[in-house]
DNA sequence: TATAAAGGTTGTATTTGGTATAAGGTCAAG
DNA sequence: CTTGACCTTATACCAAATACAACCTTTATA
């Protein structure tokens, strides 16, 4: 029978000699003999051991784990963790594909912000359907300053944890002005929103906005969006359009990271509109 | 302008005191303000970052590396690093999707152990189309024991890391025997393999085994391989059926977990046939 | 046989992103 | 004035390794 040293082990089954060191100290697996030299002498039959314990680990199951389970040896119970990890696996494949959404989102979202149209900008554009999550703060947030917006910002996540949500669409707020008070003039909004993907969030916890034309202005400051909806009324009665829904103030770039730059809060008023 | 303290900042933002305080020691966020008593005192106004901080750190980057590209500022960094951080997701979503498919087959295996005949059954049994991926070891298997079988295990792993598979596959080894020896009694067999997916191996690497009736008998030990093929070869030969293919030896009890106790080596001896 | 290279041993520190705890200081209310 | 809530720092811990230092053993070569 061949004696294998810790080197040769490791090279066979494709771990570090430091990982084989570290199993035998936690008594996860131990070579087969000790030399009076104090080395690691391990048998080749040991590596379906070692099998076993690299499977788990592929699985995930942590290294206590396995032990527990190795000493266990009970089948039964070594099928139900199996089950567990499946459930596991499929929650992580779930978060990831969000996660993978979330990134997809954020890399629109650099060329949209860099494509985007200079501050004061008039256009006109067809949205097409889009989801939303609203949450209505019972504060008017043209009452306020920046600041209280972020405390707004704050109640909108605390929504989200509560619904359990990804936090990743939080950086895709904006807020709502009713239709009735846009036309008025009637600087009046309670509601907060962000948007959001169909599949990844149930219904009935959403909002949809019709697909359609919108009228609409850029605006690279949170300061300068009562003036620019002004700006936005005029065109729109200019061109002999009328408002047919609710004023939205959306922030396109919805990059997180840029809003640590001036320049990051920018700004897509916009409502839509029909031919009179 | 309120102040925070780390406890109410904490809840504001859905994070634990200790994360904050764990932040700033390590810099990459901190208090606007320390009060002469030591506390920290946020501003409401933060937020933003630390919405920054989550959003990037739910990509999965680092806390090192988030402060790196906080400080670099530098959009078209992170935009790179998103477009990384995607690369990786993708890349991990494949991972977890095979680890998925493991976990199905092991579980799959378990049923398939606990309802497997008892050992010395033979029977005819339809066997649908499956995928290997063969090795061949030079060495014969016959004239070597358990201990050289173990030994062309290892060469195998060393194949499938070269190529890159997933060696979750490793607990589904087998050896095959030429039709030509089979019907000889010439046991020399060189090939190793283990059943693969279709789907998560690419077709250049994989040996297709076509589907059909298959004369089967099961065996409990390794070393009563030899005495069961004869059987099988008689068995063929009373019901009047002729082999029409290379005879392979299955571990059914492709649970590695098994392994640990004796039972655990639980072989389907099998080989195609068709009426004569 | 001397020596050098390769490979073995132990112990400790580092990593990541926190959590937990202890020992102690501060604040606000009753 | 005390109580309890809250803050501070420092330290240790987690998993699953990796890395390094200091030292010992084996093996090959000059």
């Amino acid at each position: 029978m061949q004696r294998l040293t810790v080197g040769q082990m490791a090279k066979l089954n494709h771990v570090s000699e430091q990982t084989l060191r570290l199993y035998d100290r936690i008594g996860l697996f131990s070579p087969a003999h000790r030399g009076e030299n104090g080395y690691r002498y391990y048998d080749i039959k040991q590596s379906a051991l070692l099998d076993i314990i690299q499977y788990m680990k592929s699985l995930g199951i942590s290294l206590k784990d396995i032990k527990k389970q190795l000493e266990g040896r009970d089948l039964t119970m070594i099928e139900s963790a199996l089950r567990e990890k499946q459930r596991q696996t499929e929650e992580e494949i779930k978060r990831l594909k969000t996660q993978r959404r979330a990134l997809e989102r954020t890399i629109e979202s650099f060329s949209r912000y860099r494509s985007a149209p200079p501050d004061g900008t008039l256009q006109m554009e067809y949205i097409g359907q889009r989801q939303m999550y609203v949450v209505d703060t019972r504060v008017n947030f043209y009452d306020y300053d920046f600041e209280h917006y972020e405390n707004s910002l704050r109640r909108l996540q605390d929504s989200l944890v509560k619904d359990d949500l990804p936090q990743i669409y939080f950086c895709n707020a904006g807020t709502i002005l009713s239709r009735e008070n846009f036309l008025a003039c009637r600087f009046y909004s309670t509601r907060l929103f962000v948007f959001v993907d169909r599949e990844f969030v149930p219904e009935q916890l959403t909002t949809t906005l019709p697909a359609g034309n919108y009228a609409c202005i850029y605006c690279d400051d949170f300061y300068k969006e009562k003036a620019y909806i002004f700006r936005l009324r005029a065109y729109i009665n200019e061109i002999g359009y009328e408002v047919c829904g609710d004023y939205i103030c959306e922030s396109i770039a919805d990059i997180p990271v840029a809003r640590t730059d001036s320049r990051g809060m920018y700004l897509r008023l916009q409502v839509p509109v029909r031919f009179r």
